[in-house]
DNA sequence: CCTCTGTCTAGACTGAGTCGCAATAATTAT
DNA sequence: ATAATTATTGCGACTCAGTCTAGACAGAGG
């Protein structure tokens, strides 16, 4: 673990401090593939002695979706999870057996929004675009266990 | 009012009971032109007098949710509101200022969905798609207020 | 009119997320 | 190195949405 994590890289290119809290709370995140939920995040955090606060804990997610390192996503059974993501305009897809999450390109929504701003008159200054199903991996799993 | 209201139709088709309590809630529900948060429901119903509790507010939610003729919606800022619409497929737009909301179909939508998932490779079956901006009623007072 | 059972009320309860403030420690300047 | 500066943390109390329970109530059908 010679190699920087990029959280922590955004955090510092920011100018906020690279406290201890901040460094574990980027290794939790880094560990997980998908998403992950702040219930979650603090339980492993109580597992490994880690010793932070729940306001330390959420104070360091608000910072790190305002960076635009995380996002937030609403789940359709109402509660929320983050996934670790690219800056840029984007979607996910979320498997919603497993959680795996995928990151997509804008492909054809931005038209379809134009398209929609045109229908409605509304000025549209932002979108957000959730997907659910299964991943490839799950696909075959509940082909098997039919 | 003699006009049946749909969301009692729509209970009554079910085979719901048509309480009191329901039909107090489908009635303010009808009074919200767009949006509208659990919170206001609860206040609207404190000042009337309505005298009911959280708990039946909130089932009625969910059993309206369930039937399809109320939807919720994920803010950007993470409270949720709940509109009222039609039961096919559709999505919202919703005003960033005045919070008025408007319906629109899947215009395109459906072809960039297909899109990704040829991308990812998940097999999708739901997704969300909700839009923020100015209706053109407020993109007309944002200009004047400049 | 009576019964059956779905629904309601009240109020306690849970759990997520927030707040304020004193204590701490990452930086920066000396 | 050391000290000064001030962003960040921890604590713990707090708020607020939403849930649960148990007993009372009231629609719908017979």
């Amino acid at each position: 673990m010679t190699q920087t994590d990029p959280i922590i890289a955004v955090l510092d290119l920011g100018g906020y401090r690279l406290t201890a809290p901040r460094r574990a709370i980027a290794a939790l995140i880094a560990g997980y593939g998908g998403h992950f939920t702040a219930a979650e995040l603090e339980l492993a955090a109580r597992e490994r002695r880690l010793g932070l606060s729940r306001a330390t804990l959420y104070r360091a997610l608000d910072l790190l979706i305002e960076l635009g390192v995380i996002e937030r996503l609403d789940l359709p059974g109402g509660d929320h999870a983050y996934v670790p993501c690219a800056r840029a305009h984007h979607h996910h897809v979320v498997c919603s057996r497993c959680g795996r999450t995928a990151e997509v390109t804008d492909s054809g929504v931005a038209e379809a929004v134009a398209e929609i701003a045109h229908q409605t008159g509304y000025e549209i200054s932002t979108h957000r675009l959730e997907l659910f199903g299964l991943c490839r991996h799950c696909q075959v799993k509940t082909a098997l266990d039919a």
